[in-house]
DNA sequence: GTTTGTTTAATTTGAA
DNA sequence: TTCAAATTAAACAAAC
């Protein structure tokens, strides 16, 4: 059984759960009780759903209904969108913005094809297929199909042709379109930061030099959607920049001052309508890495404020009997893992968490960046916490800086300057550290939504 | 000649 | 309404 705290949730929960597995009647009614003293839900009455921003709601995970995973020559190909991804152009948005709230993606989450709407909670099997709908525009940016792109090849690095592949293999509607799309691809990846140019061995034959997402710029791939637009200027970047600039060699708040570092940062800041190169240019992209705000700033984050976890998948997975066991709906295991007794990554060893929801944000920016970990290592090593998580969010959760370490030893060259080290919290850090995720996972409110 | 990469410019779109 | 991100188009050069 579940081990959930507030009476009222409780019981509305199992409630639920009867309905939906009467065989475990049997065990509501015997010995087993809802452990009241343990994982109590208490606090997460305190959480205010309103104050959140669901801009910044990093724990959130639209796949969750939308993004399947299919099997195509062994890469991973989406339908439907991931809705965090706002970056569609063309497709049309719904009235209801997707992204304005995390209910109201739980509950209608509304896409458009040939002029109706589509909810997902009622149908999903009308969800768009995208690799074989050639009249429908995939609503991903190309920022995002490009990290798709490289994502999906399980490589470090990728080409040119072969992200023009893996769109065309997995996009039926590019498959079709007039070539300009490439065009846009390459100019994507010239003057988006988030790409850098490796380039090609000298001996190594072949055409052009390979693209990889920079490091530096990782955290703007979150759960295979590409954070979009720009941040609130006054709510994120104000005190990361006099943090950043005072950082000594840290070239970092110079550059997201220009644009409040949102996804799609291209180079140069924009003047008017027209851009205008102000940062050294090409020579200086492969040289980027040194200066890195992931790898020279005091704050290299909180695994906790990561938000991959997505708490409310494990309330899907149990309600919707997705071979989950009420083991798996530990609540507090999985609070234990999500900050009560975590460790928190941090550079700044005298760090004493985060101040405001500011620094919680540009912690978990940060800590996205930093996490690239395979998460099947980490379910395998991890398995006895009973924290049961969805296959589709193993390629970008992690929370432990040990996979990120040991994922950037095996599979990212990328230059790792300085290593996360991590560092025991206490009960009050932690706390402190778990209210504040929740309250930008909205978790309550999509808790809320099975009660 | 084709592909790749860079750059500029204009336009569209979305968030504040 | 404004600003900035994202898209689109195009020109150009270099490499293959």
């Amino acid at each position: 059984m579940p081990v959930l705290m507030s009476p009222e949730i409780a019981n509305k929960f199992k409630e639920k759960w009867m309905m939906l597995h009467p065989e475990d009647q049997d065990n509501v009614s015997g010995s087993i009780h809802f452990d009241d003293s343990l994982t109590s839900l208490h606090w997460l009455q305190n959480f205010s759903i309103l104050s959140a921003n669901p801009e910044r709601t990093p724990a959130f995970h639209p796949q969750h209904l939308f993004y399947h995973k299919n099997q195509l020559g062994g890469t991973d190909s989406p339908s439907s969108p991931p809705a965090g991804d706002t970056a569609a152009t063309g497709m049309p948005q719904t009235p209801g913005n997707p992204t304005t709230s995390c209910s109201s993606l739980m509950n209608a989450y509304v896409h458009q094809q040939t002029g109706h709407y589509i909810t997902a909670q009622t149908n999903p099997s009308e969800e768009i297929d995208y690799k074989t709908n050639r009249h429908v525009k995939p609503p991903y940016s190309y920022a995002t199909l490009i990290c798709m792109a490289m994502q999906a090849s399980n490589k470090t690095k990728i080409t040119l042709s072969a992200i023009y592949s893996w769109i065309t293999e997995n996009f039926c509607y590019y498959r079709y379109a007039e070539p300009s799309w490439q065009n846009s691809i390459r100019h994507n990846l010239s003057l988006n930061k988030c790409f850098m140019k490796v380039p090609r061995q000298k001996d190594e034959p072949g055409k052009g030099g390979f693209w990889q997402i920079d490091p530096q710029y990782a955290d703007m791939f979150v759960n295979g959607v590409f954070k979009r637009r720009r941040m609130p200027a006054t709510n994120f970047n104000t005190q990361r920049q006099s943090k950043l600039l005072s950082s000594p060699g840290s070239s970092y708040g110079s550059q997201c001052t220009q644009t409040g570092m949102g996804i799609g940062d291209f180079r140069g800041p924009v003047l008017g309508n027209k851009r205008k190169q102000v940062f050294p240019k090409r020579g200086s992209k492969l040289s980027r890495i040194s200066k890195s705000p992931l790898l020279t700033t005091e704050i290299k984050t909180s695994d906790v404020l990561r938000g991959d976890f997505d708490l409310a998948s494990v309330f899907d997975d149990v309600l919707s009997g997705n071979d989950s066991t009420f083991e798996d709906l530990d609540i507090n295991t999985a609070l234990s893992s999500l900050g009560c007794e975590m460790e928190v990554s941090s550079q700044n060893q005298h760090g004493n968490g985060y101040s405001n929801e500011d620094e919680q944000a540009c912690a978990y920016l940060e800590a996205n960046g930093m996490m690239g970990c395979n998460m099947e290592d980490f379910h395998q090593q991890h398995h006895h916490q009973h924290v049961q998580v969805h296959p589709q969010y193993y390629e970008g959760m992690t929370l432990f800086p040990e996979q990120v370490q040991q994922q950037h030893q095996q599979q990212h060259p990328w230059e790792i300057k300085e290593e996360a080290h991590a560092i025991p919290l206490s009960m009050d850090h932690g706390y402190g550290l778990c209210e504040g995720f929740f309250s930008e996972m909205q978790l309550w409110e999509r808790a809320e939504a099975y009660l």
